[in-house]
DNA sequence: GTCACTGCAAACGTTTTGCAGCCAT
DNA sequence: ATGGCTGCAAAACGTTTGCAGTGAC
């Protein structure tokens, strides 16, 4: 069925080597240098493909999604200054126990996104 | 600064009242009938303007956002099958702690998505 | 009377889709 | 040679914005 693509490959190899967790476009423009007739809309659909294998994961913070390729269980931070998604490398150990308790039906899976501010963010003037 | 109008409040008081949890255009076709007049994009505005105002919150589920008036602390289950948001009524002590320290910034609030399939669901066929 | 608000329509940014041609199998 | 894949362009989608006019204070 699948085929492989020197597109799909580098859109897989290039998230697996980022550890910012880029959207679709800031693939597509780190990739138009090497793959120059690729096409965004290329970029989607392997993006989809992708999560849809669960080789990947969409972080949907809001407007934009972001992509990360990490799958190991860790959770996300949503900088509100800069927008920018950094990894927090925690397991929350009962947390689909203590939900389904609560919920007449069935839980798969739960994610945790936390909103803050990040280091670099916080240095900078806490002004306006 | 901020003013009353008819449209504001029948925004607010129809989430108020609304167990499900619904998309600026499901509050918009059940205001409708009420205030013909009303236009999308007003509701979206107001929308801005009560969740700015703390009084409402934005569940960004993926594609459309939903809304839900209900300030307690909860969490929220997204059913894959018909894709309907359900709250799931706990509180996650001490997550906040657990994801500080690991991370090198600011965290100020967290959210946890549960995905899995709801009751009305499970009870359909489970074939595709 | 002022100024925040509304309705409308047009603009916006992200994502999806239709199609003809291409390339991996 | 088959059919999944690509590139392109256009469309779709949710959401925001500019503007002139309206209505709450």
């Amino acid at each position: 069925m699948t085929k492989h693509s020197r597109q799909r490959d580098a859109v897989y190899d290039n998230l697996c080597l980022r550890k910012d967790h880029p959207t679709a476009e800031e693939i597509y423009l780190s990739l138009k240098p090497i793959l120059p007739t690729l096409s965004l809309a290329t970029v989607y659909r392997n993006l989809s493909m992708l999560e849809d294998e669960g080789k990947i994961i969409r972080i949907g913070s809001g407007g934009t999604a972001r992509y990360d390729a990490d799958m190991s269980e860790h959770q996300h931070l949503l900088c509100e200054k800069c927008g920018k998604v950094f990894d927090i490398m925690i397991k929350c150990d009962g947390i689909i126990d203590k939900g389904a308790e609560k919920f007449n039906g069935k839980i798969d899976s739960y994610s945790v996104l936390y909103k803050g501010c990040c280091s670099d963010c916080l240095g900078k003037t806490n002004n306006i």
